[in-house]
DNA sequence: ATCGTTATTGTGTTTTTTACACAAAGAGGT
DNA sequence: ACCTCTTTGTGTAAAAAACACAATAACGAT
């Protein structure tokens, strides 16, 4: 007699981390559990995909209801298909990440009763309902990777920005510091960015020349 | 209502992956099921932790009496502990690696109907009983964590050696292809080895010039 | 107002690591 | 004996990483 193996997969739910920066630290948005199960525990913002319905239509859905956002960098990221829940089914858990600059971070949706939503440092992550801190955990992972081959950064940064200030971004998610020289060196000869001519103002310290992304994505090999 | 949490674990047990090198290739020993679940797929030597056993006795029983060897260098590895079994159980794996050279891997034990064993390529793995896929992967990825940080792959060396052969080894368990002169550099310039003054005899080419490890454990940073 | 202090940015050089090509040594066959 | 084949052994150029100090502006004290 064989294993008993679950032949069906009886749920699809799409999850999205969204990350933004605020005051140069990188932030995820998670929810928080009105009910049991994991009441008062924190979960990423997503949905079972309804019949009928595509992966992308409910992160839509999630992206607009939910997170109350109305434009924001999608990319999908990883399935995760063998997520027991309480009542042992089994469920294939779509991981979505979203990149969001801080302005329009805002979240203007009407506040309601059954979403308490925050903005979480990602090295300082509260207690995680289900399986949520691995698939956060995978997603800054995965992150990590497209930050290095490919100029995903720039969807954090659509305005101008200094180097000290995306060597932080990158130090932050990257979980490690860089030299600023080397940073400095390889970031300028990508030829991605270009100066602004302007400089930074208000800051403490000298002030840091501002620079801005060229229009051009760059696939691999960033780092 | 809280989630269904087993609040404890019902079984202990301790697995192993041994490696060694036969005509310069790295293999893993496994063993075949001969009953259902899995009947006909390969799996790793291991016992079920008995009430009132440590997890060295349950390894050190299943080195004797499973694999027949009376030596063998051991090194805990890591735990998986949520494996699914056929019954919904939760069991704790406790996984082990094992290095032997090759002269010594000759098991001698008795050979037993209950127990069909075999050495397989680490890149060419048969059909894998329950989840010993995984723990084998994961133990692969310890072993190359520990090829490069310390000096254990003098246990599959006891003798002398050839740097080429020694490369060749890093090679398959790190799955890529190194370069001649800088392996040589790397590995001389550790000092950790050193020449004996012979010369390799009988193989096709230029005779290698044959090393032995001196005496030494080196924690870190080999790599 | 200015001078010194503090915080942060910006840059050049040395060291280390990586990539790469050809000569040397022995085995086997003609 | 010679040529061919296979594998070993080595030096050099390019790339990456490590590293220390000067420059710029804000702030506070005199």
């Amino acid at each position: 007699m064989a294993l008993k193996v679950k032949e069906c997969i009886n749920y699809v739910e799409s999850l999205i981390s969204v990350f933004t920066i605020e005051h140069g630290k990188v932030k995820i948005l998670l929810f928080r559990r009105k009910n049991d199960p994991y009441k008062g525990y924190w979960y990423l913002p997503g949905d079972m995909v309804k019949t009928g319905e595509t992966l992308e239509d409910t992160i839509s859905d999630v992206v607009y209801d939910q997170i109350g956002l109305t434009s924001l960098y999608i990319e999908q990221s990883h399935i995760f298909s063998k997520c027991l829940r309480d009542n042992d089914e089994t469920v294939m858990s779509v991981s979505y990440i979203g990149l969001i600059d801080s302005k329009s971070a805002e979240i203007k949706r009407e506040e309601r009763i059954d979403y308490e939503s925050k903005w979480f440092l990602i090295d300082n992550l509260p207690k995680l309902a289900f399986n949520h801190e691995k698939i956060i955990n995978n997603a800054i992972e995965s992150l990590q990777n497209k930050i290095i081959n490919t100029n995903i950064i720039k969807k954090l940064f659509p305005g101008d920005f200094t180097l000290p200030e995306i060597q932080c971004v990158y130090e932050q998610l990257l979980g490690k510091k860089m030299d600023r020289r080397n940073f400095r060196k390889k970031f300028i000869s990508l030829g991605i960015v270009k100066p602004t001519g302007n400089k930074s103002e208000g800051g403490l310290g000298r002030p840091a020349m501002l620079y801005i992304f060229k229009d051009e994505f760059r696939e691999r090999n960033l780092f």
